[in-house]
This record gives structure tokens, sequence and C-alpha cells, in this order.
DNA sequence: CCTAAATGTTAGGCAGCCTAATATCAATGT
DNA sequence: ACATTGATATTAGGCTGCCTAACATTTAGG
């Protein structure tokens, strides 16, 4: 593939992602938790995580994950514990509420992509399932890209 | 694929989607546009767009439209005239400012983009291209889908 | 005409991200 | 032992971008 082609298969690929981002925003929402509150839940399942290593998993700062924690916390969805080998830290854990919560949302959410992709036929979702890798390593490559250049910044 | 299977893609393809999107715009940020701005710039070029038609593009209602139009012309890159056909629209277009700028923009962001890409095997940007279309079908399901349930909501 | 629909704008509000500044605690070197 | 440096999290303040509701203007239809 040459340049040409890469620069229009990217520009495709933004476009795309422009959408396919409010869309999916809405549609949690829709389901009672936003995007970002259910993958913390999702992630702080069993054992808890510290604030730092849910930012990390979000892919923002932890200032930001200490608001979403606390919007949660609020909720009564998760609770903050002191982490007994590191007094700095905190750890995040489910409440048996946040159980409860997660599992609805996940379940009605889950619902509504299924409807969504049970329209596309065979070859179109084996194709979504490909690509998926490949998402997955341009977002690492222009994550730690960004990053870099906001440290040197 | 069965109904588990299609819920397990689903979960994946939307964890994958949220970093895409962050990731995606913290990148055209730094390329001196936002990812809606840009977005707006490349279509409006030629003959410009009437507002609503942008909001619909952008997959937006029509104040958020305002908003970011408002943004572009203060910022000297588009302008607003009058539709000789009707007097109630706009017609917004690009100025000489707005075309330089988006083309700048573009160039930029398309370079990192490419540069990002260009580290994926053949395969999987192949995979890439193949499962857009897919993506694309996704987006106008979901999202007529939230769109209605607002509408009786 | 006169009412109903379409087109934009303004105002107010919310989610979610950021940086900078602060407080605590850990780790390290002398 | 202790002072410095680094790690962890919170708070404060600010920005983008989306939404709904309320409004003004113009078009279209009965």
């Amino acid at each position: 593939m040459n340049d040409l082609e890469l620069a229009d298969l990217a520009q495709r690929y933004r476009t795309t992602l422009r959408l396919a981002v409010y869309v999916s925003r809405r549609l949690d929402g829709a389901a009672g938790l936003s995007t970002t509150a259910l993958s913390i839940l999702n992630m702080v399942a069993g054992e808890g995580l510290r604030m730092g290593v849910i930012a990390e998993n979000l892919g923002v700062r932890v200032p930001s994950a200490t608001e979403q924690v606390g919007r949660l916390e609020r909720a009564g969805l998760v609770e903050r514990r002191a982490d007994p080998s590191d007094a700095r830290a905190v750890v995040i854990r489910r409440t048996s509420g946040g159980d409860q919560a997660a599992e609805d949302a996940n379940r009605r959410r889950t619902a509504r992509m299924v409807e969504a992709f049970s329209g596309l036929a065979p070859e179109e979702l084996e194709a979504l399932r490909a690509a998926l890798p490949a998402m997955d390593k341009i977002n690492e490559r222009l994550h730690t890209d960004t990053n870099t250049k906001e440290h040197i910044a």
C-alpha cells in the first residue's frame, strides 16, 4: 500500500471513528451508565484497582480518573479503600450495588450492540473482528506518540 | 456467529473504540484544529453547506453545529452567507484562510496517521480497510436507534 | 390570511478531559 | 537518622463539545 492509499485509509478511518464514538456514548448513556463509568466498573471487578492503574487503563490522566471514580462513589457503586502496602494509594472496589449496576448496564448495552451487530452480514462481522487487533495497535502507537510529545512540550 | 460471540465482539469493539476516539482527538488537536473543526472545514469546501446539513453530517444537533461554526468564523476560517433561495438559512463557506488552514491541518494530521499506520503489517491494513464499511453500517444503525429513542423520550 | 413547519441562534447545563498546585507518604543517599 | 527527591492522589480552575428549551424569523399550506 503506498502513501496515498494509506492517507486515504487513515482519513476514512478517522471519519468513521468520530461518529462511532458519539454514537457509542449516546448508546451507553441510554443504558444508565456512561461509557467511562461502565469501563471503570468493569475493570475494578474483583480485587479492585489503584487510581493510577485505572487512569492508565482509560488512557487519561489521574485527575480525570479521580473525577470519574468520585462520581461512582457518590452513586454508591464503588468504594475507596486504603492500600495496605502503600499509604499513599487507594484501592477502588465495587460495592455490591456496583456489581448489580454493572451487570444490568452490561446486559442492556450488550443487547443493543448485538441488535445492531446482528444486522450485518457474516463477512462483515468477520471483517470487524479481524480489524480489532490492528485498531488496538494503532491506538497504542498514537497514544504513546501524543503522550511523548506532551511530555516534551 | 451466535449471540455469545456477538456479545463478545461488541464488547471488544466498544473498548477499542473508546480509546481510539480520545487518541484520535488528541492527535488532531496537536495538528492545530480539533477533529470536529477539521471535519467541518473539509465538508464545506467548495460550494459551502447549510447549517442543518453540517449538523446532520456531523451527527449532532443544530445548536452544536452553530457553536462549532461560530468558533471557526471567529477564527476567520469560514464565513456565513445568506442563502439566496431561503432567507431563513445560512450557507457556510470557507474563507481563503480556511482553505489554507484546512490544507495544513489535513497534511499534518495525515502524516501522523500514515506514520502510525505504516507500522502495521499489510494484512492488518487490509483488515482495517475491510472493516470500515461494517463500522459505518453499525454507526448508522445505532445512530438512528438512539435518535429515535430520544424523540420518543 | 393565518396557522404550522422549518431554520438558526441564544441561554443554560452537563460530561469529560486537561494542567497546575497541594498534601501525603515512600524511597534513597549521605 | 534525616533531608531530598519521587510517587500517589486530590482539589481548583478552565476548555471543548454535546444536549434541551425557548425564541425569532421566514416559508408553506389550508
